[in-house]
DNA sequence: GGTAGTGTCTATAGCAGCTATAGAGTCAAT
DNA sequence: ATTGACTCTATAGCTGCTATAGACACTACC
Protein backbone atom coordinates (compact mmCIF):
# COMPACT_ATOMS: atom_id res chain seq x y z
CA UNK A 1 0.00 0.00 0.00
CA UNK A 2 1.72 2.82 -0.92
CA UNK A 3 1.83 6.40 0.63
CA UNK A 4 1.43 9.82 -0.34
CA UNK A 5 3.78 12.48 0.57
CA UNK A 6 2.04 13.74 3.57
CA UNK A 7 2.04 10.05 5.30
CA UNK A 8 5.31 10.00 4.26
CA UNK A 9 6.37 13.18 5.59
CA UNK A 10 4.53 12.24 9.20
CA UNK A 11 6.08 9.04 8.84
CA UNK A 12 9.74 10.29 9.32
CA UNK A 13 9.18 13.30 10.73
CA UNK A 14 10.01 15.85 7.93
CA UNK A 15 8.16 18.38 6.62
CA UNK A 16 6.50 17.59 2.69
CA UNK A 17 9.01 20.46 0.94
CA UNK A 18 12.09 19.02 2.54
CA UNK A 19 10.98 15.45 0.34
CA UNK A 20 10.72 16.84 -2.63
CA UNK A 21 13.48 18.84 -2.19
CA UNK A 22 15.86 15.83 -1.61
CA UNK A 23 13.72 14.72 -5.19
CA UNK A 24 15.11 17.32 -6.51
CA UNK A 25 18.67 16.98 -5.26
CA UNK A 26 18.99 13.71 -6.61
CA UNK A 27 18.67 11.59 -2.97
CA UNK A 28 15.62 10.19 -3.67
CA UNK A 29 14.66 8.15 -6.80
CA UNK A 30 11.32 10.17 -8.49
CA UNK A 31 8.56 7.87 -7.20
CA UNK A 32 5.46 6.67 -9.21
CA UNK A 33 2.43 8.83 -9.86
CA UNK A 34 -0.94 8.25 -9.52
CA UNK A 35 -3.06 9.02 -12.66
CA UNK A 36 -3.45 12.85 -10.93
CA UNK A 37 -0.21 13.22 -10.55
CA UNK A 38 0.30 12.62 -6.70
CA UNK A 39 3.68 11.01 -5.60
CA UNK A 40 3.59 7.62 -4.57
CA UNK A 41 6.19 5.95 -1.93
CA UNK A 42 7.23 2.55 -1.13
CA UNK A 43 8.50 0.99 1.57
CA UNK A 44 12.08 1.10 0.10
CA UNK A 45 11.86 4.83 0.34
CA UNK A 46 10.91 5.03 3.54
CA UNK A 47 13.93 3.53 4.48
CA UNK A 48 15.88 5.55 1.95
CA UNK A 49 14.51 8.74 4.10
CA UNK A 50 14.94 7.17 7.13
CA UNK A 51 18.60 6.47 6.14
CA UNK A 52 19.05 10.02 5.07
CA UNK A 53 17.47 11.67 7.94
CA UNK A 54 19.32 9.68 10.30
CA UNK A 55 22.43 10.90 8.31
CA UNK A 56 21.40 15.01 8.84
CA UNK A 57 20.81 14.01 12.37
CA UNK A 58 24.84 13.14 12.24
CA UNK A 59 25.95 16.34 10.76
CA UNK A 60 26.26 15.19 7.59
CA UNK A 61 25.58 17.28 4.79
CA UNK A 62 23.48 16.19 1.50
CA UNK A 63 26.91 15.51 -0.57
CA UNK A 64 28.13 13.55 1.95
CA UNK A 65 24.77 11.79 2.06
CA UNK A 66 24.47 11.60 -1.75
CA UNK A 67 27.74 9.48 -1.34
CA UNK A 68 26.66 7.33 1.46
CA UNK A 69 23.76 6.42 -0.27
CA UNK A 70 25.63 5.00 -3.53
CA UNK A 71 27.96 3.15 -1.30
CA UNK A 72 24.91 1.59 -0.04
CA UNK A 73 23.76 1.35 -3.57
CA UNK A 74 26.52 -0.53 -4.87
CA UNK A 75 27.58 -2.43 -1.43
CA UNK A 76 30.89 -3.95 -3.62
CA UNK A 77 33.44 -1.40 -3.08
CA UNK A 78 35.49 -1.03 0.10
CA UNK A 79 33.96 1.06 2.81
CA UNK A 80 37.61 2.95 4.02
CA UNK A 81 36.03 5.87 2.53
CA UNK A 82 32.89 5.30 5.26
CA UNK A 83 35.26 5.28 8.06
CA UNK A 84 37.30 8.06 7.06
CA UNK A 85 33.93 10.34 6.75
CA UNK A 86 32.91 9.19 10.09
CA UNK A 87 36.57 9.58 11.40
CA UNK A 88 36.38 13.80 9.79
CA UNK A 89 33.03 14.03 11.65
CA UNK A 90 34.51 13.33 14.88
CA UNK A 91 37.22 15.61 14.06
CA UNK A 92 35.37 18.16 13.08
CA UNK A 93 32.82 17.71 16.56
CA UNK A 94 35.65 18.11 18.31
CA UNK A 95 36.68 20.92 16.46
CA UNK A 96 33.80 22.83 17.41
CA UNK A 97 33.50 22.09 20.87
CA UNK A 98 36.91 23.10 21.49
CA UNK A 99 35.84 26.83 19.79
CA UNK A 100 32.63 27.11 21.51
CA UNK A 101 34.16 26.19 24.81
CA UNK A 102 36.70 28.77 24.01
CA UNK A 103 33.63 31.34 22.68
CA UNK A 104 31.82 30.38 25.99
CA UNK A 105 34.88 31.67 28.41
CA UNK A 106 34.99 35.09 26.36
CA UNK A 107 31.38 35.75 26.38
CA UNK A 108 31.48 34.97 30.50
CA UNK A 109 34.16 37.36 30.78
CA UNK A 110 32.02 40.02 28.57
CA UNK A 111 28.98 39.27 30.67
CA UNK A 112 30.88 40.04 33.64
CA UNK A 113 32.20 43.50 32.41
CA UNK A 114 28.95 44.96 32.98
CA UNK A 115 28.61 46.85 36.50
CA UNK A 116 26.27 49.72 35.57
CA UNK A 117 23.15 49.85 34.27
CA UNK A 118 23.07 52.57 31.65
CA UNK A 119 24.95 51.77 28.31
CA UNK A 120 27.08 54.67 28.82
CA UNK A 121 29.84 52.87 30.79
CA UNK A 122 28.10 49.42 29.84
CA UNK A 123 31.24 46.90 30.27
CA UNK A 124 29.92 44.93 27.43
CA UNK A 125 29.54 47.43 25.19
CA UNK A 126 33.22 48.67 25.89
CA UNK A 127 34.48 45.40 25.44
CA UNK A 128 32.92 45.11 21.92
CA UNK A 129 34.40 48.54 21.31
CA UNK A 130 38.21 47.68 22.63
CA UNK A 131 38.49 44.22 23.06
CA UNK A 132 37.81 41.98 25.63
CA UNK A 133 40.90 41.54 27.67
CA UNK A 134 40.23 38.08 28.46
CA UNK A 135 43.09 36.15 30.42
CA UNK A 136 41.83 33.05 29.50
CA UNK A 137 43.49 33.01 26.07
CA UNK A 138 47.30 34.90 26.97
CA UNK A 139 49.40 32.33 25.11
CA UNK A 140 47.01 30.99 22.34
CA UNK A 141 46.21 32.14 19.31
CA UNK A 142 42.61 33.97 20.28
CA UNK A 143 41.11 35.96 17.04
CA UNK A 144 38.84 37.64 19.95
CA UNK A 145 41.52 38.78 21.99
CA UNK A 146 44.04 39.74 19.17
CA UNK A 147 41.17 41.15 17.04
CA UNK A 148 41.95 43.56 15.37
CA UNK A 149 45.19 41.55 14.25
CA UNK A 150 46.96 44.01 11.75
CA UNK A 151 46.21 47.05 13.68
CA UNK A 152 47.11 46.11 17.29
CA UNK A 153 50.74 44.84 15.77
CA UNK A 154 51.47 48.47 14.32
CA UNK A 155 52.65 48.87 17.71
CA UNK A 156 53.68 45.91 19.23
CA UNK A 157 56.06 42.97 17.82
CA UNK A 158 54.79 41.92 14.68
CA UNK A 159 55.59 39.20 12.20
CA UNK A 160 58.84 38.82 14.49
CA UNK B 1 43.14 61.07 6.19
CA UNK B 2 40.18 59.07 5.00
CA UNK B 3 40.58 55.54 3.84
CA UNK B 4 39.33 53.96 0.74
CA UNK B 5 38.08 50.89 1.10
CA UNK B 6 40.14 48.45 0.69
CA UNK B 7 42.45 49.99 3.01
CA UNK B 8 39.62 49.54 5.79
CA UNK B 9 39.16 45.80 4.67
CA UNK B 10 43.30 45.46 5.37
CA UNK B 11 42.61 47.27 8.79
CA UNK B 12 39.74 45.31 9.55
CA UNK B 13 40.47 41.88 8.41
CA UNK B 14 37.34 41.96 6.46
CA UNK B 15 36.91 41.83 2.56
CA UNK B 16 35.65 44.35 0.71
CA UNK B 17 32.52 43.13 -0.28
CA UNK B 18 31.62 42.63 3.37
CA UNK B 19 32.19 45.99 4.44
CA UNK B 20 29.60 47.33 1.11
CA UNK B 21 27.43 44.24 2.47
CA UNK B 22 27.39 45.73 6.04
CA UNK B 23 26.62 49.45 4.38
CA UNK B 24 23.63 48.33 2.56
CA UNK B 25 22.75 46.21 5.71
CA UNK B 26 22.49 49.24 7.37
CA UNK B 27 25.12 48.57 9.38
CA UNK B 28 27.46 51.12 8.41
CA UNK B 29 26.75 54.33 7.36
CA UNK B 30 27.18 55.61 3.79
CA UNK B 31 30.27 56.98 3.38
CA UNK B 32 31.63 59.84 1.83
CA UNK B 33 32.63 59.59 -1.79
CA UNK B 34 35.58 61.28 -3.90
CA UNK B 35 34.82 62.81 -7.18
CA UNK B 36 35.04 59.86 -8.71
CA UNK B 37 32.41 58.02 -6.51
CA UNK B 38 35.08 56.17 -4.13
CA UNK B 39 33.73 55.14 -0.94
CA UNK B 40 35.64 57.52 2.02
CA UNK B 41 35.70 55.95 5.53
CA UNK B 42 37.06 57.52 8.55
CA UNK B 43 38.38 56.37 11.78
CA UNK B 44 35.04 56.78 13.23
CA UNK B 45 34.00 54.26 10.83
CA UNK B 46 37.35 52.19 11.66
CA UNK B 47 36.08 51.64 14.94
CA UNK B 48 33.07 50.72 14.17
CA UNK B 49 33.76 48.11 11.52
CA UNK B 50 35.87 46.70 14.79
CA UNK B 51 32.84 46.44 16.58
CA UNK B 52 30.95 44.56 14.36
CA UNK B 53 33.66 42.35 13.54
CA UNK B 54 34.17 41.81 16.93
CA UNK B 55 30.31 41.05 17.72
CA UNK B 56 30.51 38.49 14.51
CA UNK B 57 33.32 36.64 16.02
CA UNK B 58 31.60 36.26 19.21
CA UNK B 59 28.34 34.87 17.20
CA UNK B 60 26.13 37.82 17.14
CA UNK B 61 24.25 37.53 14.20
CA UNK B 62 23.47 41.06 11.95
CA UNK B 63 20.03 41.52 13.64
CA UNK B 64 21.45 41.79 17.06
CA UNK B 65 24.74 44.05 16.03
CA UNK B 66 21.99 46.18 14.75
CA UNK B 67 20.52 46.27 17.98
CA UNK B 68 24.07 47.00 19.81
CA UNK B 69 24.64 49.67 17.64
CA UNK B 70 21.89 51.70 17.92
CA UNK B 71 22.33 51.39 21.75
CA UNK B 72 26.24 52.07 21.24
CA UNK B 73 24.82 55.56 19.35
CA UNK B 74 21.88 56.18 21.93
CA UNK B 75 23.48 55.73 25.06
CA UNK B 76 20.94 56.97 27.66
CA UNK B 77 19.24 53.74 28.17
CA UNK B 78 19.37 50.79 30.22
CA UNK B 79 21.53 48.28 29.09
CA UNK B 80 19.88 45.17 30.70
CA UNK B 81 19.03 44.55 27.62
CA UNK B 82 22.63 43.83 26.21
CA UNK B 83 23.13 41.83 29.25
CA UNK B 84 20.35 39.38 28.70
CA UNK B 85 21.60 39.22 24.83
CA UNK B 86 24.62 38.09 26.78
CA UNK B 87 23.30 35.61 28.67
CA UNK B 88 21.20 34.33 25.71
CA UNK B 89 24.57 33.72 23.86
CA UNK B 90 25.80 31.81 27.05
CA UNK B 91 22.75 29.85 27.22
CA UNK B 92 23.05 28.96 23.63
CA UNK B 93 26.78 28.23 23.31
CA UNK B 94 26.00 25.83 26.10
CA UNK B 95 23.43 23.83 24.66
CA UNK B 96 25.19 23.65 21.61
CA UNK B 97 28.87 22.24 22.98
CA UNK B 98 25.88 19.87 24.96
CA UNK B 99 24.61 18.38 21.69
CA UNK B 100 27.91 18.47 19.91
CA UNK B 101 29.21 16.34 22.90
CA UNK B 102 26.23 14.04 22.37
CA UNK B 103 26.50 13.63 18.94
CA UNK B 104 30.20 12.54 19.45
CA UNK B 105 29.58 9.67 21.76
CA UNK B 106 27.31 8.79 18.43
CA UNK B 107 29.54 9.24 15.74
CA UNK B 108 32.28 7.11 18.37
CA UNK B 109 29.51 4.60 18.69
CA UNK B 110 29.28 4.73 14.70
CA UNK B 111 32.77 4.34 13.88
CA UNK B 112 33.26 1.40 16.21
CA UNK B 113 30.26 -0.44 14.45
CA UNK B 114 32.62 -1.28 11.23
CA UNK B 115 34.34 -4.52 11.73
CA UNK B 116 34.68 -5.44 7.74
CA UNK B 117 36.14 -3.60 5.02
CA UNK B 118 33.32 -3.78 2.75
CA UNK B 119 30.36 -1.88 2.38
CA UNK B 120 28.11 -5.29 2.41
CA UNK B 121 28.13 -5.79 6.32
CA UNK B 122 29.78 -2.93 7.04
CA UNK B 123 28.15 -1.89 10.50
CA UNK B 124 28.57 2.28 9.93
CA UNK B 125 25.86 1.74 6.96
CA UNK B 126 23.80 -0.68 9.21
CA UNK B 127 23.46 1.41 11.63
CA UNK B 128 22.58 4.42 9.73
CA UNK B 129 20.48 2.11 8.14
CA UNK B 130 18.41 1.13 11.14
CA UNK B 131 19.68 2.93 14.32
CA UNK B 132 22.33 3.72 15.69
CA UNK B 133 21.78 1.90 19.31
CA UNK B 134 23.53 3.74 21.49
CA UNK B 135 24.05 3.06 24.94
CA UNK B 136 24.99 6.59 26.07
CA UNK B 137 21.13 7.92 26.23
CA UNK B 138 18.72 5.29 26.96
CA UNK B 139 17.17 7.33 29.45
CA UNK B 140 17.35 11.07 28.07
CA UNK B 141 15.41 12.14 25.02
CA UNK B 142 17.38 11.73 21.92
CA UNK B 143 16.67 11.78 18.45
CA UNK B 144 19.43 9.64 17.04
CA UNK B 145 18.35 6.82 18.97
CA UNK B 146 14.49 7.42 19.09
CA UNK B 147 14.49 8.05 15.20
CA UNK B 148 12.08 7.60 13.51
CA UNK B 149 9.76 8.64 16.40
CA UNK B 150 6.19 7.88 15.19
CA UNK B 151 7.24 4.53 13.41
CA UNK B 152 8.74 3.30 16.43
CA UNK B 153 6.15 4.01 18.77
CA UNK B 154 3.46 2.29 17.00
CA UNK B 155 4.43 -0.69 18.41
CA UNK B 156 5.97 0.48 21.80
CA UNK B 157 4.53 2.60 24.55
CA UNK B 158 3.32 5.74 22.88
CA UNK B 159 2.02 9.26 23.89
CA UNK B 160 1.32 7.07 27.51
C1' DG C 1 50.20 60.32 -25.03
C1' DG C 2 49.55 55.36 -24.60
C1' DT C 3 49.06 51.30 -21.92
C1' DA C 4 49.41 47.84 -18.30
C1' DG C 5 48.08 46.69 -13.70
C1' DT C 6 45.60 47.58 -9.80
C1' DG C 7 41.62 49.30 -7.37
C1' DT C 8 36.94 50.69 -7.34
C1' DC C 9 32.05 50.98 -8.87
C1' DT C 10 27.14 48.72 -9.53
C1' DA C 11 24.26 44.89 -10.19
C1' DT C 12 23.30 40.19 -10.10
C1' DA C 13 23.71 35.34 -8.93
C1' DG C 14 25.30 31.64 -6.02
C1' DC C 15 26.21 28.90 -1.66
C1' DA C 16 23.37 25.18 2.10
C1' DG C 17 19.35 23.35 3.41
C1' DC C 18 15.61 24.18 3.65
C1' DT C 19 10.96 27.24 4.22
C1' DA C 20 7.26 30.13 2.46
C1' DT C 21 4.20 31.74 -1.01
C1' DA C 22 1.07 31.82 -5.09
C1' DG C 23 -2.11 29.80 -7.96
C1' DA C 24 -4.10 25.68 -9.62
C1' DG C 25 -5.76 20.98 -9.50
C1' DT C 26 -7.58 16.62 -6.65
C1' DC C 27 -10.20 14.09 -3.41
C1' DA C 28 -13.48 12.76 0.35
C1' DA C 29 -17.23 14.15 3.10
C1' DT C 30 -21.33 16.73 3.80
C1' DA D 1 -22.51 21.84 -4.93
C1' DT D 2 -19.40 23.16 -1.68
C1' DT D 3 -16.15 22.96 1.96
C1' DG D 4 -11.67 21.65 3.64
C1' DA D 5 -7.57 19.14 3.42
C1' DC D 6 -4.24 17.60 0.45
C1' DT D 7 -1.24 17.80 -3.63
C1' DC D 8 1.02 19.85 -7.71
C1' DT D 9 4.67 23.27 -9.96
C1' DA D 10 7.37 27.26 -9.89
C1' DT D 11 9.48 30.89 -7.64
C1' DA D 12 11.39 33.67 -3.96
C1' DG D 13 13.24 34.13 0.64
C1' DC D 14 16.27 33.12 4.65
C1' DT D 15 21.81 34.18 6.68
C1' DG D 16 26.20 36.11 5.87
C1' DC D 17 28.62 36.42 2.95
C1' DT D 18 31.33 35.26 -1.84
C1' DA D 19 31.89 35.32 -6.84
C1' DT D 20 31.18 37.16 -11.34
C1' DA D 21 30.63 40.57 -15.14
C1' DG D 22 31.40 44.80 -17.23
C1' DA D 23 32.65 49.52 -16.65
C1' DC D 24 35.28 53.33 -14.79
C1' DA D 25 39.52 55.47 -12.02
C1' DC D 26 44.14 55.90 -10.74
C1' DT D 27 49.26 55.21 -10.80
C1' DA D 28 53.57 54.02 -13.00
C1' DC D 29 56.27 53.43 -16.76
C1' DC D 30 57.73 54.07 -21.68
Amino acid sequence: MPLKIGELAKLSGCQVVTIRYYEKEGLLPPPERTNSNYRLYSEGDVERLHFIRRCRLHGMNLAEIRKLLAFKDNPTVSCAWVNDLVDKHIADVESQIASLQHLKKHLEALRHACTGDHVQGCGIIDSLDHGSHCTCCEEEHCPLNEYPASADHAHGEAAK
